[in-house]
DNA sequence: CCTAAATTATACCGATTGGTATAAAATAAT
DNA sequence: ATTATTTTATACCAATCGGTATAATTTAGG
């Protein structure tokens, strides 16, 4: 690993949580400088601009959040516990999660889907996609072996489960109380418990 | 109406839907004389400075909400009425909501639930309160009246119903397609016809 | 250790930011 | 209609924006 590739590796780490709070537009070269303790000689000899930055920052707060996701699912050996990962890991990830600056799909996404296309918006809208059907995928996998009822609608709860976990960080964010999260969370866990398992 | 008067209010309303999409930090004074074809002496004889005028649009972006809210929940007669009439009208009013940059709570709450505290999040944080009470208080209300059973939380499902909404919101904002926040208002109805009505 | 190459710091660029002082113009009362 | 007042336009300010050229420094291979 040679030393750019080191530097560059802390430049992300140290930025991501001040684009996450400050958003990426809303983040100035001086807070990247500051953030780092570097200089913009240094930043700009391993990045080609601001943007190229910003959205390493975001791929690598994305995969803060995803990658406990996915070794939440994985623990799990039925879908029942699979589905029940997720949110347990919002409940117990939140209070780091909200250090973080929150969820970094829902800032990103609020930041540029009123905006021309750009490269952010992508990424946005690919995540969101993922998680939908990954999802959508886990309960059908459950249809499959008889674990998850026939008649549900995958795609359907796959929308529920995200609009609940999105709206709950945000106005749990926004209020400063995380009892809107924990609501959302539990009634994930209810309608997996009480309408997806057989 | 004076002049200034006339004038202050075509501002606000030229420029609430500029800020609601750019955001209120992201809306330069070049934006504001663009939106309005007037010149920076018209705006700063109507504001102290930027922030007024932002605060002003939000509370115009807000009450453009909120106004066909309150009469849809008054046009209804029973609880049941009044509390379906939210999900319905998110569903009539999106393409609109849309076009002027979506839930004006929820872009504010995301750009300033990291910031130090401000004017602009002591609005989203009393935004949410007030409709969350309001919810709350109307479930309350079905109960006292036995419209709703009595062994429902209230304040349970006034949170569920904001994160669905805003969840949703989101997630059809930035995928471009209106099938998320559809899937959570036809959940919220679901959970008023058959978990909140007796 | 020495040196060539890679990396970082410094100084600067034009453009844009929010804001202001003042002049021009439009309004409104007499 | 005249005039005092209010309202709007113009020209400018310092500060900051993202970005770059180049110099100083550090790294790494022989």
């Amino acid at each position: 690993m040679s030393k750019a590739e080191r530097t560059r590796q802390f430049i992300i780490e140290q930025t991501a949580p001040v684009f996450n709070k400050q958003g990426y537009a809303g983040t100035s070269l001086n807070d990247l400088t500051a953030a780092t303790g570097l200089t913009k000689g240094a930043i700009y000899g391993n990045f080609e601009n601001k943007e190229e930055v910003a959205l390493a920052a975001f791929d690598y707060n994305l995969e803060l959040v995803q990658q406990p996701l996915r070794a939440g699912a994985a623990s799990g050996s039925t879908v029942r516990e699979k589905l029940l990962a997720m949110p347990r890991y919002y409940r117990n990830a939140y209070p780091t999660l909200k250090l973080r600056g929150g969820c970094p799909i829902l800032n990103a996404a609020v930041e540029c889907d009123d905006a021309p296309p750009s490269a952010l918006l992508l990424r946005v809208q690919d995540s969101f996609a993922k998680w939908h059907r990954n999802l959508m995928h886990l309960i059908e996998k459950g249809q499959a072996t008889g674990e998850v009822r026939s008649s549900v609608d995958a795609s359907h709860y796959a929308n529920l489960f995200i609009a609940l976990t999105e709206g709950g960080i945000l106005v749990s964010k926004a209020t400063g109380s995380s009892t809107a999260l924990f609501a959302s969370l539990n009634h994930i866990e209810h309608l997996i418990e009480n309408e997806l398992v057989a």
